[in-house]
DNA sequence: CCAATTAATCATCTCATCATGACGAACACA
DNA sequence: TGTGTTCGTCATGATGAGATGATTAATTGG
């Protein structure tokens, strides 16, 4: 009834948490507004649009984890506590998921069973390696507008 | 307190869902088996370790969906209805998860703002179609252990 | 037709994630 | 010192995935 439609539809694959993607769209709109001066968490919730408290639960995390400073008080709020080019997505979900995990086969085997290697099963590895490396070799950087300008006119693309 | 050790720690991360994990499991029991007679819900529970009415509702949602053919009473249990090496993962999965969803953009936008298409965006692109293009390419026999010991041989892997 | 067998279904339970509202704690500034 | 601002936290609730036990329905073979 209260219902704001809700975000994830139900059977949908997500690959990252809820969670995780809003602390990644949180600490994006940080890294984009590049301010001087802190942003509030209501300012943060309007521009990505997470709710409130919950969003508060997610950015202090990350402010425990050294990723965001945060200030209480008037003048207080979140900022990124480095650089946006050396931060990377991974460290961002690094404590919403469980990342490292399911490395292993894809039936959930501790090891594909050693009498049968199994090629598709080092397949499934590759594109799940995929995804951590994804996770670890982008920054936040290269997720923001101007980040990904820079890529792009550096590949030639217009 | 009755609890038979959790089978997903929390956090952990799923590209697929245990259900749909759970469907794999024992798609791949029956095409090893290749068996003559149907299997009943119950040495397939032995066999994959999964809860027995819990795996007898995916198995008939497998069977509605003509991946299974099922049968009731003395005789009766579960047979692959066609061959293995024409049968997708994706297809398997299909009804547990919604793997065309989530296509888009990792911040669950909808398309990236086309402003800005962003390079990043492209390479999570790139990393989900992986995901979804071993599921739509890789078939329950690669998986069985005939299926790939055949594959290895053909590869000159010892 | 009866009895045993096996899938199908139903009601319910647990649990983690996501969410909300209210209250407490620190801080800046007058 | 006090007051308003803003983060921090607690208690609670909603929801969906996963799981379980009991019951119903279909089928086979005697």
């Amino acid at each position: 009834m209260t219902n704001t439609t809700s975000p994830v539809p139900p059977n949908e694959i997500l690959i990252l948490s809820q969670t995780a993607v809003y602390a990644l769209k949180a600490v994006l709109h940080l890294a984009e507004q590049a301010a001087h001066a802190p942003l509030r968490v209501d300012d943060i919730t309007k521009a990505v649009g997470v709710p409130r408290n919950y969003l508060s639960k997610v950015l202090h995390a990350l402010a425990r984890e050294g990723i965001l400073v945060s200030a209480r008080g008037p003048k207080g709020g979140f900022q990124l506590a480095g650089r946006a080019d050396e931060l990377f997505l991974g460290e961002v979900i690094a404590q919403f998921d469980d990342i490292a995990a399911g490395s292993g086969c894809l039936l959930g085997r501790e090891r594909c069973s050693d009498e049968s290697p199994c090629a598709a099963h080092q397949r499934w590895r590759d594109v799940s390696n995929a995804v951590r490396q994804f996770l670890d070799q982008t920054t936040i950087a290269d997720l923001t507008h101007s980040g990904a300008r820079l890529e792009l006119e550096h590949l030639g693309v217009d």
